[in-house]
DNA sequence: ATATAATGAATAAATATTCAGTTATGAAAG
DNA sequence: CTTTCATAACTGAATATTTATTCATTATAT
């Protein structure tokens, strides 16, 4: 860890990231963001005008950068096999960053969010979408609509990378495997 | 409404269930609260010793009561069918009862939480548990764990009564009886 | 040397909690 | 039934506490 402005902008969003895991919106407090990030509480305000700023400020980071990068890699594959791989990826991704997703979960219900930030939809559940239109059109998948399936996509991937998080189960590949062919054989036709 | 004690307390504990369901917990006054529920914040004090009681009572309860009351009724009927009735009746109370769900999944993670209130399970899921149980041994349900199913039963049903909420659709028969076989075919056998 | 960045104790702002005063309740007496 | 009185419940402005924010001072880099 060095000591430039970049890093200690990373060391300040992941230490709001952490903290939010830990104790909750409720529970944080600047200067315990400043003290995680082993800077004083004074520094948060050379980088943020205010606590709300801070907060929206990380918020959008998170919607925004958050989006996986696989999607220009697979798209020529079968839509079978890339919703596979975006499902691993996923898994992989959600296992790595429960904090941050706690945080834009609590963030998008309190009173700091501002308007700009309300409600931003992210590039991810799109593409997943134009994925599942495609099943549909290619008839493996069942014609319901893509926000049921996304649900049962989305909801499960959340519930159950959260259970493996929480008790501290090591990710298998076949782990992966098994759900995945839950989440598959609910969809397809 | 009449103005009673209970009634006063069940007013103060709506108030703090609707209000975390709108600024979250982060933005949760006693001030608010009294408001609310149409009392002095003074008044709060007479009922629960402090903020942090008030909201480990009412957590308290909710984890303790939200049982859905309708497992005695259905203990006879086939497996499948009893897994859709809790299916339908999760459907419709957590459609009605989001508010709640939220409080509880904020709480969770707050400094507010008190060791006795940290990691209570419920009732609901220790039944599903044994339903899912019963569907392995008569063959019609997946051998796969419990925790499996359930995280894909209980995922999709959170994520997709969410969404309908947020768009304030209407919930119709067909429309949960559409998620349900999409849930079906995932756990069957 | 000078400018720039960082510190953390001091201050301001927000919010929880108290409590002296007020109002409602109901039992007992007329 | 009405009045009296004691007790309990309630109120909200005042106080205490917690936490965000500032800024005079100190350290670091150019």
């Amino acid at each position: 860890m060095n000591n430039s402005p970049e890093d200690k902008l990373e060391r300040i969003y992941n230490a709001t990231i952490k903290l939010t895991g830990s104790v909750g919106l409720a529970g944080l407090k600047m200067s315990s963001i400043a003290k995680e990030a082993g800077i004083a509480s004074g520094t948060l305000y050379l980088y943020f005008k205010s606590k709300e700023e801070l907060l929206n400020s990380l918020y959008d980071k998170l919607k925004s950068g958050g989006a996986i990068s696989i999607f220009a890699k697979i798209e020529s594959l079968p839509t079978r096999i890339q919703l596979f791989k975006i499902w691993e990826s996923s898994f992989n991704h959600m296992i790595i960053n429960k904090d941050k997703l706690i945080f834009i979960d609590q963030f998008s219900k309190s009173p700091f969010i501002n308007e700009e930030n309300e409600g931003k939809k992210d590039y991810f559940y799109m593409h997943i979408g134009k994925l599942l239109t495609r099943g549909k059109e290619e008839q493996i998948i069942k014609e319901v609509d893509n926000s049921v399936l996304m649900s049962l996509f989305i909801g499960f991937l959340r519930a159950y990378t959260s259970l493996i998080v929480d008790n501290g189960q090591p990710v298998e590949d076949k782990v992966i495997q098994e759900a995945f062919d839950l989440a598959w054989d609910a969809i397809k036709r």
